[in-house]
DNA sequence: TTGAAAGCGCTAACAT
DNA sequence: ATGTTAGCGCTTTCAA
């Protein structure tokens, strides 16, 4: 068996509470006292048993990280993104537990016992079950990267309609006016966000979009490359394309290439979020820059200080999301 | 205070301990005693507290996913692929805990009380230290990704050395004879074993590679680009270039474009992983497919086995990698 | 088939 | 400044 606090106490000859407290520098104990428990227990190499310790203290030193699902419609950039925000804010203080809200047969494991704070990452409201769930349970909690409703929660998003209302303003002011959608994954909220801020661009300039012009998307590069494909079989084709998010239009653009036509010099394509390889792209992508791992890190921050203070405010805040330009729009004249 | 065994008890008219028992599905209690018990938890919505049962089972029904460093020179393809393999093979049975290895301070809190088994996603030897740490604990181990010296551990990894020394081969089958290398991450094994697998392809055709077309990378989309940089500038430039892997293949397509000459018309160029956007790329990429996703799923059946088995087996297991031959390797004779 | 009692390793009142 | 004692919620002997 592992060492114990009791097995120190017995070396040192002391009481195992006065180990316990001495380990965690209770102010009440001898300096000295307090050295040579400490000496011992390093040369025991002893750990301590945070299982016991939680049991007693009622604290997991658990952070749950849920995202709407870890299967399709989750991009790599956007794990990754997520993940490393959150990551570097809590340091070494918690173990972060990540999961796909959907691989939960029930949410049974999912309670303040296991759980000093939870961070979901949603994506639609597919999981708006579980995000009741935590709130009803009292479990400290964070929202990102969509809006709830029905239920007070601390919010945090993206501004997914502002941008990609600035995007829309942005093409036209290049000229173009036979523009086409590829929408987001059905039921994710930033695809509707995307769309409805898009549309609300183009309004705002006299524009209606040809329904005809709106084709569905899965957000994967290989609907986007579907998508792409369906456009350009169009009698008339549009002279620019919005992608609801970049790895759409990664493969919009490969479809475009593979027949023999560029972007932008025959079709203007942009994206959303700005992810890593978006600067990188052949052309590089014209985009909407989407602040995933600051308001990753936001979040969390917001959680710790919720369980630190025992308390949880509830409110939304809007970050901001930016128009990128690159050279995958082109205006309509020629030149960018 | 939340509902406990002892509640459950009190209204059923047993003891805990035939509650305890009933709720574990003991063969012992009487079936209707047993659905009773059940009843009155389900309509306390009853759940248990783990760090209790923790405490007592000395099991933590935690999970370690560890990666070297979750910053510079980890991909978000590599750790979605990752991710996803563990996730899908753990299901509901265990937490995932993820963290860069760098994280941690000390491992103190890395023991066998907090996590039941550890999967370490190694990528340099800089995480020596934790795996024999984690060796000598005792804790069931699986490394995956590299190979590991020095301590007798579960390894699987995908054949770097092979399939860099099979795509040099292809290279030099399509004519190239001037070929660079643009290296991976310094200190990562799978640099070092793809560029000796490199080599030694291009030695087994009588081939040795000239200094100045080995050019240092970070296997990150900038030093791809940077690196590609480079080898345009050099009065003879290659006809074909191996990227250590596909992110700096990206960064490094976008080097030769911006100078107005194409892959693979003017040159070649490869990549090493065979990440999801490598196909649909512009040109599409001929890579190396290395099955990460595949090593992951392995590793955490075979880290699940040792837990239920209580037996840690110690081998090394070699996964293959695959040429895949796409478009961005051209004949020196003209056409694929 | 069930219950009583002990104990997992720790923290925290309450003494002293 | 230190020790005694109880208890967190659970599982598991041992006894009935």
């Amino acid at each position: 068996m592992s060492v114990t606090i009791k097995d120190i106490a017995r070396l040192a000859g002391v009481s195992h509470t006065t180990v316990s407290r001495a380990l965690n520098d209770s102010p009440l104990i001898n300096p000295e006292t307090k050295e040579r428990i400490h000496a011992i227990a390093e040369s025991l190499n002893y750990t301590p048993n945070y299982n016991a310790r939680s049991l007693v203290l009622d604290r997991s030193y658990n952070l749950g990280l849920f995202f709407s699902t870890l299967h399709t419609g989750t991009s790599a950039g956007f794990l990754y993104e997520a993940i490393k925000g959150v990551n570097d804010v809590i340091q070494d203080n918690f173990n972060l537990i990540v999961r796909g809200i959907d691989d939960y047969k029930s949410f049974h494991k999912v309670n303040r016992k296991s759980f000093d704070g939870i961070i979901v990452m949603s994506q639609s409201t597919s999981d708006q079950a579980f995000i009741e769930y935590a709130s009803e349970k009292e479990i400290p909690l964070v929202v990102l990267n969509r809006p709830v409703e029905g239920v007070e929660v601390m919010n945090l998003l993206p501004d997914d309609r502002g941008g990609a209302f600035r995007l829309a303003e942005f093409l036209i002011g290049q000229g173009h006016r036979r523009i086409a959608l590829i929408e987001g994954k059905a039921g994710f909220k930033s695809s509707q966000a995307r769309r409805e801020g898009f549309l609300a661009g183009l309004a705002e300039h006299g524009l209606t979009m040809d329904e005809n012009l709106i084709v569905p998307g899965e957000y994967d590069l290989e609907s986007g490359y579907q998508g792409m494909g369906r456009l350009l079989d169009l009698p008339e084709r549009p002279t620019a394309v919005f992608c609801s998010n970049d790895d759409m239009a990664l493969g919009a653009v490969k479809a475009v290439t593979e027949r023999g036509l560029s972007v932008p010099g025959d079709i203007s394509v942009a994206g959303f979020d700005d992810h890593l390889f978006s600067a990188f792209m052949t052309p590089a992508l014209t985009t909407v820059r989407r602040p995933i791992e600051e308001i990753s890190r936001a979040g969390a921050e917001k959680l710790l200080t919720f369980i630190d203070n025992k308390v949880v405010e509830k409110s939304t805040v809007l970050f901001h999301t930016e128009l990128v330009i690159r050279e995958s729009v082109q205006s309509t004249q020629g030149g960018r």
